[in-house]
DNA sequence: CCAATTTGACCGTC
DNA sequence: GACGGTCAAATTGG
């Protein structure tokens, strides 16, 4: 299976986070009526930067394998305690708008701190075939430290913590927690992005699962996407190129630095759904058709990503 | 033996 | 005090 390479999903992928982040800053009316904050403002003046510093860096001729952000963004990380998080665009996860401390003095995070961390929440059904494995398994490793009987709900709460943790500060987790309703699905809420080289999966690594034909739908989608300036939907990725068991994941961004939020839902009307489809061929498996569904009528944290409905 | 998971205890918040 | 989230000792598995 022929598959664009990792440079190009990755550049892509800045570019295209660049291109969000500018067109907000673009669709930001005077600043008194802005429903943009300053801070907002700054922080995706910084991921128009970074994007681009990025995409640079890429073009350059070096390649982001095996890079961890730190290399590939150094001018980032120079500054303490504020770090794009990035590595979900890699996965096709929605990716945050906001920074994160992740250099602070006390390497262990205060509930506080915790809370300002992004957050979002992914549905995710089980297949017949792989039954309950499926949920757990994404591009990231986990590890797991602690399940709870949750008030309320049937099933218990799993919760997971980067395998990295240790290792290289990273400090992404995320809860589980299966659905009362539906069985077959799983409610993945994530929470913080991942500082470890994982967030830079490498581009290639054939002897690990089988491959996926999404990879090749992921670029033309990319493209589309570029050309079409977010405005229309790709589709027909779902049942026959797709080998994950995750199936129709809808996300769920929360509030950030106590704001605003766009909730998501999987019924929720929708007048523009972007679509990106993606594989990561990495070591673990290929998870996300991610399907972005931008709810007009959400009231919208202009800090996340939310697909990009103006036309250019 | 080491790493991952389990599970009761502990802690912060409401 | 109840609840959700995390810690860490004990246990399990490769």
């Amino acid at each position: 299976m022929e598959m664009m390479n990792w440079e190009h999903m990755n550049l892509l992928n800045e570019l295209i986070h660049g291109l969000k982040a500018a067109k907000q800053l673009q669709a930001s009316p005077s600043p008194s009526s802005s429903c943009l904050t300053t801070e907002m403002k700054e922080t995706l003046l910084h991921n128009i930067v970074s994007s681009f510093e990025k995409a640079i860096l890429m073009l350059n001729g070096s390649t982001t394998q095996n890079i961890p952000m730190t290399e590939l963004a150094p001018d980032l990380l120079a500054h303490p305690g504020k770090v794009p998080e990035s590595p979900t665009s890699i996965t096709g996860s929605p990716r945050s708008e906001e920074f994160f401390d992740v250099g602070s003095k006390d390497c262990n995070l205060s509930s506080k701190k915790r809370k300002m961390l992004p957050k979002w929440t992914e549905q995710v059904r089980i297949s017949p075939e792989r039954g309950l494995e499926g949920p757990h398994d994404d591009v990231f490793s986990w590890r797991k430290y602690g399940q709870k009987d949750i008030l309320g709900a049937k099933y218990p709460r799993s919760y997971y913590r980067c395998t990295f943790r240790n290792t290289q500060y990273c400090w992404a987790t995320k809860q589980v927690q299966r659905s009362d309703g539906d069985p077959t699905i799983f409610e993945v809420t994530y929470r913080g992005a991942h500082t470890c080289s994982q967030g830079i999966p490498p581009p290639e690594k054939p002897e690990t699962k089988p491959n996926h034909t999404v990879a090749v739908n992921y670029q033309n989608n990319l493209l589309d996407y570029l050309r079409t300036n977010l405005t229309g939907r790709t589709n027909g990725l779902e049942a026959d190129t797709f080998s994950f068991p995750v199936t129709s994941p809808f996300y769920t961004y929360e509030s950030i630095n106590g704001g605003t939020f766009c909730h998501v839902g999987s019924s929720a009307p929708s007048d523009f759904t972007g679509l990106i489809s993606t594989n990561t061929s990495t070591g673990n498996s290929p998870i996300f058709d991610v399907d972005f569904h931008f709810d007009p009528t959400a009231e919208i944290n202009t800090g996340f990503p939310t697909f990009l409905h103006n036309s250019i």
